[in-house]
DNA sequence: CTCATGTGGATAGCGTAACTATCGATAGTG
DNA sequence: CACTATCGATAGTTACGCTATCCACATGAG
């Protein structure tokens, strides 16, 4: 076990909270009180930090996630689903079961959203609720300036939605169709996906308000390298 | 203070928790312990708890957003950046102060994507740091299927960049460029953008999944109703 | 005038989450 | 055979975001 510790950085109490937690699937015993740990697990912990400290899931999530990947009945697109709602309920920790919207205005807004482009989603996507959310709180702040930018992000969204799949698509073909390997690009690319895509929404934000702002000189406690 | 609460959907404890943690400003006195509360303490009270539970951020860092908001001093490209430091943190609560990664290699990638793409960004920019991080766990992973989708997550983040700048300019235009109605278009679009464009991609995920993948009958127990 | 109710201020407590520390009974290792 | 390491369990720790309680006082209905 501590060869698992210092191949992953990972001190041995929390690898073992980790299999207490389901994270980690138990090593191949040699005796009472011994076991064998292998690359797998290796590969398994080297996951479950990424999603853990890069894509910020808790804890329990986590291990419904690692779950919901090893159980071979499921399909890929299911997979997607609870790597989904994994990667929502972190953002949005919803207080009641069944929430419903103050006016509804978000949500409405979401609905026609879809039907303009023409999206074909369940209606119980966690994303739905999530934007509807961010929409209803824009209209309780008279933002009616980011309202406007929906369609913008909906193609971005679109954008970047289209990569992921051309991903798991890529990792298919490589694999030849190997489910594992599809399912691990779908939890990945989902999770942390979220997380790349709004680091570089902040460098693009700094970009675009510098071109359109152009008085970036007040700060000259920090360097002005450009990156 | 009970009229506050009431009009807030906020318990009375809490304001005063708020209160004490700075997020909010005490009321006009009127009597050693009697304070009037006016409609800019609504106001308050609505954004902080949208930069809360909707944007997900932690109370201090909400607390250093609302005092910069607030500084008339600050230009608003500085405002941004506290914002961006906030909503970035909460995602990935970096661990070490200066943290250097383990190879580099995410960071070499984002500089040559920015250099690529004519960014002109602070390298100390968060956003840049998180995006490297995303990219390490990605290659730590072996997931190069996702690499390849970097560019498409620079063309979405610049064009949410841009309808964001879009939205704080209609804002300045409407208000004949008063400052306050610039920045809370900054704070808002900044923290809350993150989640509409993260719930706006599951969506597409979903339908680009299901245009790519059609088997999508083996949820039975869940209505197919189309969004 | 009085007294229940509400207020602001301070301090302490609670519940969850994610570890972290310790313990006891072994089990390989030099 | 001493010594370190392991497994499993239980308990403790820290941080966060409230929540509860207490107090002295201030209104305001009766």
């Amino acid at each position: 076990m501590s060869e698992l510790s210092t191949a992953t950085a990972t001190p041995v109490p929390t690898l073992k909270f980790y299999l207490r937690e389901g994270l980690l699937h138990a090593g191949e015993r040699t005796s009472p009180n011994q076991a064998q740990y292998d690359e797998s697990h290796i590969n398994r912990v080297r996951l479950v930090r990424a999603l853990i400290d890069v894509g910020g899931l808790p804890v329990a999530r986590a291990a419904e996630v690692v779950s919901a990947m090893q159980r071979d009945d499921l399909p890929v697109h299911s997979v997607l689903g609870i790597a989904q709602r994994a990667v929502t309920e972190r953002l949005a920790p919803s207080s009641a079961p069944e929430e419903e919207s103050p006016s509804g205005t978000g949500r409405r807004l979401i609905d026609e959203l879809c039907a303009r482009r023409g999206w074909r989603v369940h209606r119980e996507n966690p994303g739905l609720a999530m934007a509807a959310r961010v929409l209803d709180a824009y209209v309780a702040l008279g933002q009616d300036a980011l309202l406007e930018a929906l369609d913008a992000y909906a193609d971005a969204a679109e954008l970047v939605a289209r990569a992921d799949l051309a991903a798991v698509a890529a990792a298919g073909e490589r694999s030849r169709g190997d489910r594992t390997e599809m399912v691990d690009v779908v939890i990945v690319g989902t999770v942390l996906g979220d997380a790349l895509a709004a680091g570089l929404r902040r460098a693009a934000q700094e970009h675009a308000s510098l071109e359109r702002f152009p008085a970036p000189d007040l700060d000259h406690d920090r360097q002005d390298t450009p990156c």
